[in-house]
DNA sequence: TATGAATGAGCTTTCATTCAT
DNA sequence: AATGAATGAAAGCTCATTCAT
């Protein structure tokens, strides 16, 4: 049980090492609320995947539900770290706006549990988010994202006026977000498979068409 | 809903009819199942509010499981049913598609448990939808609504070439069940309110726009 | 579901026959309550086999309980039924203990139930068979059996005297009843093939050597 | 039984020894399941019993079912574990059987709900059993028990030749078990009272006869 | 006589959480 | 910092039994 001899190298780290501890816990119930939404989730399964002990996670993270909000909040913030280094700015605004689609899309494709954060936190009506000040901080800065864009474009007779930056917003995103989270009553209702590399490459083409017609004028 | 006389709420409906039991033990899963997802829902909840007998959603559906395969089979039967009754083809194909749009979004709308049945069905992996023969009959007609006013469209000179009906079919679902899945972080993420009238409007017309523009010339 | 038109006929008959349902009943209760004991018999099973409806079971019968009472005293008169058959006194001291001993053995391999039955009963602590009035006359005549081809034997000069016809009774049962019993636990135990043909014969052959051992001079 | 100490009896073991809750749990399961058989028990009876937890039952022994296959395995391997004292080897032959015999009965009414776990088991066709490898082991040993007894009869010159080991260890068991798990129906049955000291001297008594006289010459 | 609908009590099992060390 | 033992509450589900026709 407890035969780690404290000097010799062992495998899982049993380290009383507190950040490394949380860190694991994080990752491990980031992917079992991804997997099993709020309510599936276990914390025993949690505890198991992050070579913890449940007593840990109350330790912690004071309660199942905080834990939630935790892995939450970080993939917010996660998200929109990324985007901060776009470097938008520099590029042609029709080039912008296609790196973005780009982005939101290859975001999903490598972070496939934030849509499911999403929608479970969506289910539990924002409950979570709504006592959460890091992430409407982190938010202000990305919504003036698309707007600069915008505002780029028409100053150079590329894109028409009066297109709502947040509705552009909310248009890219979903085209994206719904084409992942509908993915498998999709397959079965188109009678397509949606995630093959090609079809894939065809949404893309097909979504930034679409966000480019949105602004062209 | 049920055949309940609309003055008379019957305290206790002890009536021996396996129909309207059935029903009513429908209509409350599908609440229920909304509500909290299929995890979360309660099958003692769902036998109160369906003036029940719990024992009775097991002698009728057999599992909470099968429960939900149904409630779902009907949520996807249902919004067949309803688009069946458009009659778009009567239409000239851009006001078709304004159409279809238009209904897309009073649908969710009116039925918001929909929205929330399918994102259940997505976080498990669809395998309810699997083995539902049902469901993939019903999609089929479905499918080729948009094909037909693609088709139309372009014959009249009005659409462009080589649009697919498929994602087409895709983006006009996404940009208005995105907008109601992420209601409530949206809400948040872009501090405005969502759902009030004014934005509700301001949305479709947005929608509308978007769709017209990807078919144009 | 009600459609059997009175005057054709039908292939298991709906008749309104008391009698034929109540054996209809009492055959598929014999044969659950001895797949699955006292407890674990279910009375949708039984009801279900006998092709009858389960009011009908407490129509006739009150109660699981009172059921299996009467399952368990028709299994008793049954066998002592089959033993007034068997006509011991006309035959040889020997020959009729040699036939009683097969018959026994017989009487278990036709009739399995009863051995479960009576285990049932015995867990049950005899329960069922302290009210019973019928077993115990039945009873009180098969004991004179072996009573009786005893003392035919001392008389003729081929059995010892002083043989216990009880514990003989009770001997002559326990060495086949024990064997059927434990044929599941005993197959493991002995990693032997208890039940084939070849078993079965060298074990009756064993039994009848060991009984008339037991009386001989 | 357990560890225990005599004279004080703890209220309630809130020990934190997983050991010694393990042990009351099997030692309650073992009553309980004798008792009223493995449908009958309750798993709610065991834990008040075992003054546990039911969730500690669970925790332990990962279903009802396992529980039982455990309290199972331990009582073959008590039985035979006993068996291995008698020492058989060093007295005469027919002392050695004579042991052996009241041995099997004494086991039997000093460790009653072995028969009665074993009846338990025949009802499940002894599906607990077949999986358990201690089962199989522990057996081998007892049966080459009785067959070194009879060869060294056999050489001896006390006992017949021919006599088949396996058939004697199964008559041996059932004249004694029989008598037990047919006690309730048996003593009404012979109108006799079965169990009292003078029925279980007589039948000690007889059970020896009967198995000297299935070796003897 | 016969039946399908309905139920309350209680079953096994699961879960998030706390205790003791 | 870390852990195994323990628990109350409640979950899904099952059962013998009764009701209404």
């Amino acid at each position: 049980m407890s035969a780690q001899s404290p000097d010799t190298q062992s495998p899982r780290p049993r380290i009383r090492d507190a950040e490394a501890t949380k860190s694991r816990i994080l990752e491990a119930a980031k992917k079992e609320f991804a997997k099993n939404g709020l309510e599936g989730a276990r914390v025993d399964a949690i505890a198991l995947e992050a070579n913890a002990n449940k007593r840990m996670i109350y330790h912690y993270f004071e309660s199942k539900e905080r834990l939630f909000q935790t892995v939450l909040e970080n993939a917010y913030f996660d998200i929109r770290e990324s985007e901060k280094k776009l470097d938008l700015d520099s590029l042609d605004p029709r080039e912008a706006l296609e790196r973005l689609v780009r982005f939101t899309w290859n975001y999903y494709i490598q972070n496939p549990e934030f849509i499911s954060l999403v929608n479970s936190e969506n289910l539990a009506q924002a409950r979570h988010l709504k006592s959460s000040e890091t992430v409407k901080i982190v938010s202000r800065r990305f919504v003036g994202l698309v707007d600069t864009i915008l505002k780029r474009g028409v100053a150079q007779g590329l894109f028409r006026k009066g297109v709502d930056p947040v509705q552009l917003n909310i248009t890219i995103a979903a085209v994206s977000y719904y084409y992942f989270t509908n993915q498998y009553t999709g397959s079965i209702i188109f009678e397509r498979e949606l995630m093959s590399e090609a079809a894939q490459a065809e949404r893309i083409r097909f979504n930034i068409e679409t966000i480019l017609r949105i602004v062209s004028l």
